[in-house]
DNA sequence: ATTTTTATTATGTAGCTACATAATATGTCA
DNA sequence: TGACATATTATGTAGCTACATAATAAAAAT
């Protein structure tokens, strides 16, 4: 970097000093970008980044005209890495195994519809896969693939093809939903996961749209003692 | 928008389009963004914007001299708003109530320590309370306080005060850690939670810290059927 | 007094230039 | 041939200007 310059980063840092040391607490008015730039002797470009970064951060929050305030009520905005299966094992050393354990042309029920958005009922691929790591069931994926949005899978030997790598390769989305919830493994899910009926479980369900057009509802099951984590933001980038 | 311009957005929209046909596909070395700037008749900077969040997303890959090139292995990032629980139900258009259940002094158990960064282990202050929805049980959290860091929280009536408000509210902080995990209600979480033992329960874990310095650390165990749902990214913003 | 219109203002964004930075490719020397 | 120094190149960033946009405040009209 320059001498005399300093990044926004060095910006959104001062002004969250401002905040943190109760300069200006929730709900206070900060002022406009432009005293600011000239306080800290840095072009108003710079503060906007910094005050945008802010506002995304769910720190401060922005009104053309009304200038930029505290937030009262901070969200916790999270942002997590969803990785394939695959890599997720092999980024921490395991050996990946794929296993197809079912696959078929059923009518969806009713959540499943509903999660893409489906109004007249149609026979949709069903994909039911074991992931392994080193061996050991890591998730059981439970996955609804419209052909009409992706006819191609058809072609796929789905026993050797992961459909997962498969549809995120050859099936870019522009919309996507995650949803995640606990639910209790019943006999079959524990025998195929080797894990107790009733364990608790983290699923965590997925959905992809092109446009409008539904590509894929997914549900994956954890294996037991499976844990999310979040990339850690705010004073990151 | 003036007239012959066009925003960032457009631009992101027009390279992704280029993903989506299939002009482009994983792997693939997209253009310089100077080139794309020719093309789409548009300034650099427009298009270094439009590459920047495409690279946020995870969508494509930039690297210095190297280039720009479409991710063989794109991760799902979804953020996570997690507002604080008052909010969440009074949104909803629900009552919140909120139970002191128990306020000690205590040496946390080697989980906590561990999540907060702790090396001597030292009393902390452990708040356990209970958000309601409409009367019901909504959330029950377990939390930890670092008295070292946030003393002022013990002169707080904590049977009157909210601590998750009133430390969102005074005690701003630099960095956080999230973490989802499911688990199965004991006998206790049950009976508080108005569920039955064994019920599968998302429980959500969030430690945060000033600079090195741990503020909080806390559990939230959620009630039976509790959904957490992403932000839908990609087109948006 | 109330509604409507107009001005004002702070943020939002696009385009430009200049330079920084990091990675790669090339060239030089032993 | 291999190690090291140097040049090249594509992205990254700061500063500037000009104008767009939305929200508010002030003024005018009913």
């Amino acid at each position: 970097m320059q001498d005399g310059r300093q990044s926004w980063k060095d910006v959104r840092e001062k002004v969250y000093d401002w905040v943190l040391s109760g300069r200006y607490r929730a709900g206070d008015k900060l002022p406009r970008d432009a005293d600011i730039a000239l306080e800290l002797d840095c072009a108003r470009s710079t503060v906007q980044r910094a005050m945008q970064d802010l506002s995304d951060s769910g720190i401060v929050e922005r009104r053309r005209k009304g200038g930029t305030r505290v937030r009262q009520d901070p969200v916790v905005r999270a942002t997590l890495d969803i990785p394939i299966t695959r890599r997720e094992i092999e980024d921490r050393g395991g050996r990946y195994d794929y296993q197809l354990i079912a696959q078929t042309m059923e009518i969806p029920p009713l959540s499943v519809q509903a999660a893409m958005g489906i109004t007249l009922p149609r026979d949709l691929l069903r994909i039911e896969a074991l992931h392994l790591s080193d061996g050991r069931p890591y998730i059981l994926e439970d996955r609804w693939v419209c052909t009409a949005t992706a006819p191609e899978i058809l072609d796929i030997d789905l026993r050797l093809e992961n459909a997962n790598e498969w549809l995120v390769r050859h099936k870019p989305y522009t919309r996507f939903e995650v949803k995640f919830f606990a639910l209790n493994a019943d006999a079959r899910t524990a025998e195929l996961m080797a894990a107790t009926p009733g364990d608790a479980l983290l699923a965590i369900e997925r959905t992809t749209w092109i446009d409008d057009a539904p590509i894929t509802s997914v549900t994956s099951i954890t294996a037991p003692g499976y844990q999310l984590l979040s990339r850690s933001l705010t004073a990151s980038k």
